[in-house]
RNA sequence: GGCCCCAUCGUCUAAUCCGGUUAGGACACCGGGUUUUCAUCCCGGCAAUAGGGGUUCAAAUCCCCUUGGGGUCACCA
């Protein structure tokens, strides 16, 4: 039995696609079932400028989802080097042996020549495929076209005698014409390679048993197979997996359709939620990190695990009824036969409930190293925070509880750490409970002066403090504890009304309330 | 357009390979309960085999056609 080995192979495009890391996900998840290799390898085929800028954020985000690479970039490995710009010299030389043995041959038709035997095979409403004039050459011509320098490509020679037949591991057994597919370019004019030859070369160097990727590369696979025959090559098994659709849709989720995203129901949430956090933590917004990217959900505070079980649940899944998984469970029980091969739709509330789930396994000590950044971020709080800070926004989080559903919701309760005379009202709530409930002023400046009493100054006691205080006024909690939240908080909802007060402290507590009494007239 | 892939509740999916389920679960939604608010939590409800033909005692499941969706046809990856 030989080992699993897969790889993930990005281009370095400076952003990862949460499409393409389902992918990845699918790739790493699979060596580890299997207790094999995961490779990564970076796809540079065109020379790329600032390339550690470019594959920063990718390795960021397996980083975050603790997707970690036994072979590839940073950490090296026997197969490497793992950028495809530094392995020139092995695809020339594949692509000499190919020439000498007559399975590839040199081509110099010009780009015009071919548009015009495309344009003409589509006048006669004929499939094109390319001709291959240059075989037609004679010895005397092909020694003058080298001579001239001439520019030409490697072409690969299609071998068209038989049917091309993969068995894909996840979509079955797929058969392709070799005689409507064109011989494809492996070289350059400039003497480098393409993908669809790269590629070969790569995964066999690297010993690759299953190439995992997006069905786009489906109509690929007859080229790269016939490829890794020429070469004498075993190939790697194929598995093929549906791409990832924009939520609601069928559409392949695309960066390039962000502007329509905007409009998606499900999508407008996770962009308008982005332009209200985002530039309060001194970001950029929506129009920085949109929700296609892996690196929002990072900045936004959802949890790596959250986001594992979303997206392992894209396509896959256990059984029929098993949902939240963890890590563990998800490698144990992987395989690439419970693959789904429709394409699925990231569906962003689904994400949200795995998000709940993972965070209320969380302890507070996590929860508070995980918020503190935000909190420093939006300058609520002093950077590095102190123990009083740490303290206090502890307490906070508890008080909070589940209302907390990604890391970045802290910054929503902005009320407990402004300056009491900044402190922001929710003016309908404001109206309703306070400027237009009869008793509320008369209630609140009472109970002020109850605030200032009690002894000791914490949740318990205060609710002891106010039923008392609502019995001896004959009148009911509803009446003032609305009217207490809006003038201490400023807002209708929230943590306990007693976590709040004993929260914020006797002192501002008594001071807010007459703020707020002071707003009324 | 050629080739290839796909098709179950609004969404993610189970059952499809190997024909027999009241077509199951989760999310969302709606209703109820818990809660001072909100959030959580608990209970209940709504809701699907794209259409048409076959084969069969029996079809979501096998076959064919139609329709719809998608991918791909580069000196991109």
């Amino acid at each position: 039995m030989s080992t699993v080995r897969t790889r993930f192979a990005p281009s370095p495009t400076g952003y990862m696609h949460i499409g393409g890391m389902r992918t990845a996900l699918f790739n790493w998840l699979w060596a580890r079932h299997n207790g094999g290799q995961f490779i990564l390898r970076i796809d540079d085929t065109d020379q790329q400028r600032n390339i550690d800028a470019a594959i920063g954020p990718i390795l960021g985000a397996f980083r975050w989802l603790g997707l970690d690479w036994d072979e590839g970039v940073e950490v090296g490995g026997p197969h490497g080097p793992y950028f495809q710009s530094q392995r020139g010299e092995l695809y020339r030389a594949a692509a000499a042996r190919l020439l000498d043995q007559g399975l590839a041959y040199l081509c110099y038709s010009t780009p015009e020549e071919i548009a015009a035997d495309r344009a003409a095979a589509e006048a006669e409403k004929r499939q094109y495929v390319h001709l291959r004039r240059s075989l037609d050459l004679t010895e005397s011509q092909l020694q003058q076209y080298q001579e001239e320098n001439r520019p030409h490509v490697v072409r690969f020679l299609m071998p068209r005698d038989e049917m091309i037949v993969i068995d894909d591991l996840i979509r079955g057994r797929v058969e392709f014409d070799p005689n409507l597919i064109s011989d494809p370019v492996i070289m350059r004019a400039d003497n480098t390679p393409l993908y669809n030859f790269a590629t070969v070369i790569d995964d066999a160097h690297a010993e690759i048993s299953h190439v995992i990727r997006a069905e786009e590369h489906l109509s690929n696979t007859p080229i790269q197979l016939r490829i890794h025959e020429a070469l004498g090559h075993t190939p790697p098994l194929f598995a093929h997996v549906p791409y990832v659709a924009a939520p609601g849709t069928k559409e392949k989720l695309s960066k390039r359709k962000l502007d329509k995203y905007r409009n998606n129901p499900q999508f407008k949430r996770l962009f308008d939620r982005a332009d209200e956090v985002f530039p309060k933590i001194g970001l950029e917004g929506s129009a920085g990190l949109d929700p296609v990217m892996v690196e929002y959900y990072e900045r936004m505070g959802y949890l790596p695990e959250a986001m594992v079980n979303a997206l392992a649940r894209l396509g896959w899944s256990l059984d029929d009824k098993t949902e939240i998984m963890s890590r563990q469970t998800i490698i144990e029980h992987f395989t690439l036969d419970r693959v789904i091969k429709s394409p699925a739709g990231l569906d962003p509330d689904k994400l949200l409930s795995y998000q709940v789930h993972w965070m209320g396994e969380l302890s507070g000590v996590e929860k508070l190293d995980a918020c503190l950044p935000y909190l420093t971020a939006a300058g609520y709080v002093n950077d590095p925070p102190d123990q009083a800070v740490r303290q206090f926004v502890g307490r906070l989080i508890a008080a909070l509880a589940d209302r907390l559903k990604v890391f970045s919701d802290i910054v929503d309760y902005d009320e407990f750490f402004v300056a009491d005379d900044a402190l922001q009202y929710d003016e309908k709530a404001f109206e309703k409970r306070i400027t237009k409930t009869d008793d509320a002023v008369e209630l609140l400046t009472k109970f002020r002066s109850v605030l200032e009493t009690v002894e000791p100054f914490d949740a318990a006691n205060l609710e002891t403090a106010l039923k008392a205080f609502v019995e001896e006024q004959s009148t009911n909690m509803g009446r003032i504890i609305h009217a207490l939240r809006i003038a201490v908080t400023g807002k209708p909802a929230g943590p306990g009304m007693f976590d709040c007060l004993e929260l914020l402290g006797r002192e501002r507590c008594v001071k807010r309330i007459a703020l707020a009494l002071a707003r009324v007239s």
